[in-house]
DNA sequence: TTTAGATTGTCACAATTGTTACATTTCAAA
DNA sequence: TTTGAAATGTAACAATTGTGACAATCTAAA
């Protein structure tokens, strides 16, 4: 477990080896390997103990009670696993953790990163910093959701993307399927949706790319 | 500013007095009073500050171009606002914060804050255990809206009820409006479903109490 | 280069939900 | 107790979305 490994995680971002080196040698953090298909988490599990996957990835699912597998997302080095959910009063995992390869992970005791946190203030910003990533991501999605039609959730993205690059031109970062299920609804249904608003003169798609023609009623579209 | 009432917010939970007074002498932290609609923070304004509620309430209010305001939500006393976006890269206020009533409130920096919790490993917990506790709310409304049909909302609501009652027969605890909007739904079209269970042999609805008849098959509504 | 798998575009039809409207009931403030 | 506002129950009709199916295209591995 060397400094460079470490430094790369973004939770220990900007922190000097020294001083890693004393935060690592009061805690007992342990460094755990894990063959492919071995479990990091159970669902409901206690969420006791922070991991943060050194290399490798894992894959988050669901397991119902008739013993159904769903999927629910993947996770990749350098990235830690739940940390919206290691604190708070009945913190479990909300899904079972099963290493995809072989995996390498740190793994911290809920106890040991309170005290990391308190030791070091940059270290307590870079989680705090993690941390509103992710509830800000949880956010945004939920501002998705909460759109009723697929043309403003069409709207707001567009909108969104339009804004960050700048331009009217936006390019998809995602493919269209991956965001069918972004928004949660069929890939039928949205690509009908784009085809229409190109009919009612909204945008101009080709490929991968997207022409916003009439950005007033896009914005009109997501106030109701 | 006394400390029956610091220690009635959340955030200052088990911490004793002495402590208190030393965190608040060492960092600037301003009691702040509102008159009724005052503004307590811009949307998209940049989220340097931990406002806490002491007494009041407030009202999040979403404004778009044209000037219209959707109203988002309600905090009161003694909550705090915005927690999970204070940290993390581009963090703003997702909406505008306006008093419905007279409202005094703490202000800490950013700055502060982030010294305060290094000071006291209680408060972090505390930090930690809030934002956490929004974050599972943000999630367990998120996985909500991703049901398709409104009787798959409701299965997975009613199940959740009956789980932490530990009993058949669940109360609502809100309103049917209320769990409508909750669900991104129409009232309705929540009554209509709601009926139609009750035909389907799933459940009896009576006022505000709902018993569950069929269990597995709620079950596996929720499972696709 | 070949080829299997993923992505895309489109369609008709079924299912679900929203909208609007109205009558009734409940509940808390006057 | 009165009363007005909020909550509830229901209905017909419109709008939106899902489903399943098929063909065309793209892409990366063999």
């Amino acid at each position: 477990m060397d400094y460079k490994t470490i430094s790369q995680i973004p939770l220990f971002h900007s922190i000097e080896e020294k001083e890693i080196i004393c935060i690592f040698s009061a805690l007992k953090i342990t460094e755990t390997h894990f063959r492919k298909d071995a479990l990091l988490a159970l669902q409901d599990e206690l969420c006791n103990r922070l991991i943060i996957l050194l290399s490798g990835s894992v894959k988050g699912e669901m397991i119902d009670p008739s013993g159904r597998i769903i999927k629910v997302e993947d996770i990749f080095a350098p990235n830690p696993l739940a940390i919206l959910f290691l604190f708070g009063e009945n913190n479990r995992f909300p899904v079972q953790v099963t290493a995809r390869e072989s995996v390498t992970a740190l793994v911290i005791s809920k106890q040991s990163v309170l005290r990391m946190l308190s030791m070091n203030e940059t270290l307590l910003k870079n989680y705090l910093d993690i941390s509103a990533g992710f509830a800000a991501r949880l956010s945004r999605k939920l501002h998705f959701m909460s759109f009723r039609t697929i043309r403003q959730k069409l709207a707001m993205y567009m909108l969104s993307l339009s804004k960050a690059a700048q331009s009217d031109i936006v390019e998809l970062d995602k493919t269209k399927s991956a965001l069918a299920e972004y928004f949660g609804v069929s890939r039928p249904s949205l690509e009908r949706e784009l085809t229409k608003m190109q009919q009612d003169g909204l945008i101009l798609t080709s490929k991968k790319e997207i022409e916003i023609k009439d950005k007033k009623e896009l914005v009109r579209l997501i106030h109701l």
